[in-house]
DNA sequence: TGCTAGTATATCGTGGCACGATATAAATAT
DNA sequence: ATATTTATATCGTGCCACGATATACTAGCA
């Protein structure tokens, strides 16, 4: 049976959601005042980000978002009806469909993720030192210390 | 005027919010599975684990969600239908009113917030490691090194 | 002491979001 | 040719978040 958490691992919890709350916040905000939902910014976010490799149909937009695929096609409703997005037929399977950003999309997408790039600057890496001290402070958490995974090498050298 | 972005640039944002997304879904996973909508668990949390100092007012919670009043007010509405939390009223200043956790409240919350520090040791490192290497690395973003804040510990050399 | 300004919470209408259940179409396996 | 699997779509439902507006309480000031 786990041992009940303490005051401060409970504050610890918090802390980390608070900052990650924070920080995504700071993003919305920046969406909202061009006129785009959180999540409809995160979707052109989505597409226009898409791994190379990968298409955008809507289940590969589904894993990237972690929602179930319904949600996807909804959220994806709502874009066309901004004329922010636009679907087509994959021609290779033809159950699958492709999502792509229309020019009013791909407009409102720069403007927003302009300002985040910028903003990851100043925060982002707050946001990261802040998450790896919470997580290094043992007392916090069972009071053991935390064996940190070693990280691997940046994006752009992993793919070949 | 800033320059345009490049793909590079947009999928490192994509991928550092579907790290993050992922990060957060695992813990509504869980929440879900005692009931508990995403935002309902967060609430709990936030009161229970308010930071030193603060009480758990609208106003307080308000801040830590990062959420207009009203709408902590709306959360508050729905979680006490369900008898997790209650409203008291401020001897001190009868404006503000106090928000606790009851038992029904404290046990899931616990529940959930126990799954999620076996989680955070799990993946919390992984995490904040992601969001640094995606920082530190300058060409994803207008190929140009970032200075990183100064961490306490270098995060790579903390812990062996 | 009374009035004004500021602060905290509450309510309502509205639209966005997410899911479970269910359905259809296409591709794959047998 | 049939059965199974996969991809997307639709609907009902409840949660979430905000702007606009309202009420109650506190603090400051003449």
């Amino acid at each position: 049976m786990p041992k009940e958490l303490s005051t401060a691992e409970y504050q610890a919890l918090a802390e980390l959601r608070y900052r990650i709350r924070k920080f995504l916040r700071e993003g919305d905000t920046v969406a909202s005042e061009t006129g785009l939902e959180p999540q409809q910014y995160l979707l052109l976010l989505m597409i226009r980000g898409i791994p190379n490799g990968q298409e955008a149909t809507v289940s590969n937009l589904a894993e990237r978002l972690v929602l179930k695929h319904h949600s996807v096609v909804e959220l994806i409703d709502r874009m066309e009806a901004h004329s922010y997005v636009r679907r087509s037929r994959s021609r290779e399977d033809r159950r699958s469909v492709l999502v792509s950003l229309l020019p009013r999309g791909e407009k409102l997408l720069e403007q927003v993720a302009q300002h985040r790039v910028s903003e990851l600057r100043a925060s982002g890496a707050a946001l990261a030192n802040a998450i790896a001290a919470l997580l290094k402070n043992g007392r916090a958490f069972h009071g053991r210390r935390i064996s940190m995974a070693r990280p691997r090498k940046g994006l752009e050298k992993r793919r070949g």
